[in-house]
RNA sequence: CGGGCUGUAGCGCAGCUUGGUAGCGCGUUUGACUGGGGGUCAAAAGGUCGCAGGUUCAAAUCCUGUCAGCCCGACCA
């Protein structure tokens, strides 16, 4: 079925399935011609060709883990780095995070919050303090034991640099920081007038992950947590939903990536939190991610930092803390929602650049009219306000071919290309591709008819970026009542060899559990499912439960998991 | 951390079974021709074969260790 060359032993070997080396995937592959016996030029016939030729490969269908790696890649959004599991994030990749950052952070300050900055070492003692938490995270610290190097002879025997003066208290590389900032705020708050305290930290943090995935899962990554200390519970518990919200919004409103709020179960609440709430996103392969989080910590904080107010009756109390937070995992779950098998597709409203311009310029004495004509057009649009900012242009001038430099910007998502060449000025006209529509199909319109449209053209795209992700979720969720349909959404089709990837199957399943732990952890076992969460909104519907048949109030999020 | 697999030019790979001068495609550079679509032709540059030991007259190839990456688990944001 599969092409004529046999495949060598290390290409069937290799993780990809072997019929994905043969397919003719890879790019290069693309363009052979081979010459019949009539000495007619032909596409290679030994290899089937797409029915759609693809600048991903392998596709989301074929190999949706390969896929995701491969559009970090096209996009230019990262890469591994000479550290184990730490990445590197390029341009356009941290342009994305600024665009998040910048957003939330407006976001983070109009409800009331203030950034500062706490240290990246945490002695050991504090996080010991709050036994869960300790628990949650010991498997997983980089720990800081010296102070200094010195010349000397390494373990394997070579000279060289050796750590030396060690540490009284080892020190952990932050892998969250409520203890440190447990701290500072035990001094700040003396008395109720000094509450609430709202506090955000933009940082990087560390967790020592045993498997890794660019902005996924990485050992080093950046994120935002909030902190914050009220008076009372009551209040706590709303900053905590408020803050959900936040980030639910700006999930929907400014990714364009649909989420599900809702509460976790024990078995998957934050180490010493009281409660866990996080917003949920199906990727495009089924499966959820966790998006962001928001906890109320209930006092566990307070006591283990001793976070002590005076109320107004002159009582001595502990606060009632929350943490909040969303990372670099935003732009994972970005690509997953929005890529497509020609690469990323970013919403505009956080596209690092709304319009690219490339200039076609055939013939050298038209050059200097088109370039012109494309430095007018971005000076027009660069004046009109959008989404925050005002419209983020490039004129791409690179000595590129046509057909390379479209492609780069296809792959990189750019919502819009405009294309003006000699005829369009004839003609006074550019072409304007849509990243959300077919890479050939181009439209041509006066500048001044872009200029006025732009803003519309771009919210176009945002909402029907948005209307698709949620399209796809619905598609994919399922009420469930009966457990053997429950079992077989789970499962996949094909039988699977033990260490090929797993075909797109399942979705959310929306049944009934009666919130016991055991099954829980049965499930998680038995089908690698779990529940995401149990959403906020959502009347009670009482019934039996999918796992264990005993009554049950509410129907819950199950799905596999990131 | 367990099981499986892979490290050879910037990227993708062949060569390894049977040890004997380092190969291919794309990309890069230069020149010409092209020019609204992942061009054409010609020439050129580019490699401590992941790293460290070992076996051998000789190692990309065989052995041991180690590091890194990937897939499947476990764990986790």
């Amino acid at each position: 079925m599969w092409p004529v060359d046999p495949p060598s032993r290390k290409a069937v070997a290799r993780c990809a399935s072997a019929w994905i080396e043969c397919w003719s995937g890879r790019r290069d592959d693309r363009r052979a011609t081979f010459v019949d016996p009539n000495g007619a030029r032909m596409s290679n016939p030994t290899k089937p060709q797409p029915a759609v030729q693809t600048a991903i490969t392998p596709t989301r269908e074929q190999h949706y883990a390969e896929w995701y790696q491969q559009v970090v890649r096209a996009a230019d959004l990262a890469e591994n780095s000479p550290v184990r599991g730490c990445m590197v994030i390029k341009p356009w990749g941290y342009q994305l995070w600024e665009n998040m950052q910048r957003v939330l952070d407006r976001m983070f300050k109009d409800t009331g919050h203030k950034n500062a900055y706490f240290p990246l070492f945490i002695p050991l003692s504090f996080l010991e303090k709050e036994a869960e938490h300790v628990e949650g995270f010991a498997k997983e610290c980089a720990v800081v034991t010296h102070h200094r190097l010195q010349a000397g002879t390494k373990p394997d025997g070579r000279p060289g640099l050796v750590p030396s003066g060690e540490l009284d208290e080892p020190l952990v590389v932050r892998p969250t920081s409520e203890t440190i900032i447990g701290a500072s705020f035990a001094k700040w708050v003396q008395s109720y007038r000094d509450l609430p305290l709202l506090i955000n930290q933009w940082a990087n943090v560390v967790r020592w992950e045993m498997r890794t995935r660019l902005f996924l899962r990485t050992a080093e990554f950046l994120w935002q947590e909030g902190h914050t200390a009220h008076a009372t519970e009551a209040e706590a518990r709303e900053e905590t939903m408020k803050m959900l919200d936040v980030y639910a919004d700006f999930a929907e409103n400014w990714m364009a990536m649909p989420v599900i709020k809702g509460r976790k179960t024990d078995g998957e609440r934050f180490p010493g939190a009281v409660d866990t709430f996080s917003i949920e996103a199906m990727m495009q392969d089924r499966k959820a991610l966790q998006a962001g989080t928001s906890h109320f910590l209930g006092q566990n904080f307070a006591k283990a930092s001793e976070i002590k107010f005076l109320d107004q009756n002159g009582t001595l109390q502990h606060a009632w803390t929350t943490s909040w937070g969303v990372s670099t995992r935003l732009v994972g779950g970005l690509i997953m929602t929005h890529a497509d098998d020609d690469g990323l597709m970013v919403p505009p409203r956080l596209a690092p650049t709304h319009v690219v311009i490339l200039p076609i310029t055939p013939k050298p004495e038209t050059a200097a009219a088109v370039n012109e004509a494309c430095e007018k057009l971005a000076k027009r649009l660069r004046e009109i306000a959008y989404a925050g900012r005002t419209v983020e242009v490039e004129v791409d001038r690179r000595d590129l071919r046509g057909g390379d430099k479209m492609w780069q910007w296809v792959k990189k998502g750019a919502p819009l290309r405009v294309e003006i060449g000699p005829r369009d000025l004839e003609q006074n006209a550019v072409s304007v591709c849509r990243r959300d529509r077919g890479t050939k199909e181009r439209t041509a319109m006066s500048a001044d008819a872009l200029v006025a449209g732009v803003v519309a053209l771009l919210e176009e795209i945002q909402q029907g970026m948005l209307a698709k992700a949620k399209a796809h979720r619905e598609a994919n969720t399922r009420v469930i009542d009966e457990p053997a349909e429950f079992r077989a959404f789970f499962t996949p089709n094909k039988q699977e060899s033990e260490n090929s990837p797993t075909e797109i199957h399942g979705g959310f399943a929306m049944s009934r559990f009666a919130m016991d732990a055991k099954d829980e952890a049965k499930l998680k076992d038995d089908l690698g499912v779990t529940v995401r969460c149990i959403p906020i909104e959502g009347p009670d519907d009482p019934g039996p439960c999918i796992l264990s048949g005993k009554p049950a109030t509410r129907r819950v999020v199950f799905a596999k998991a990131y």
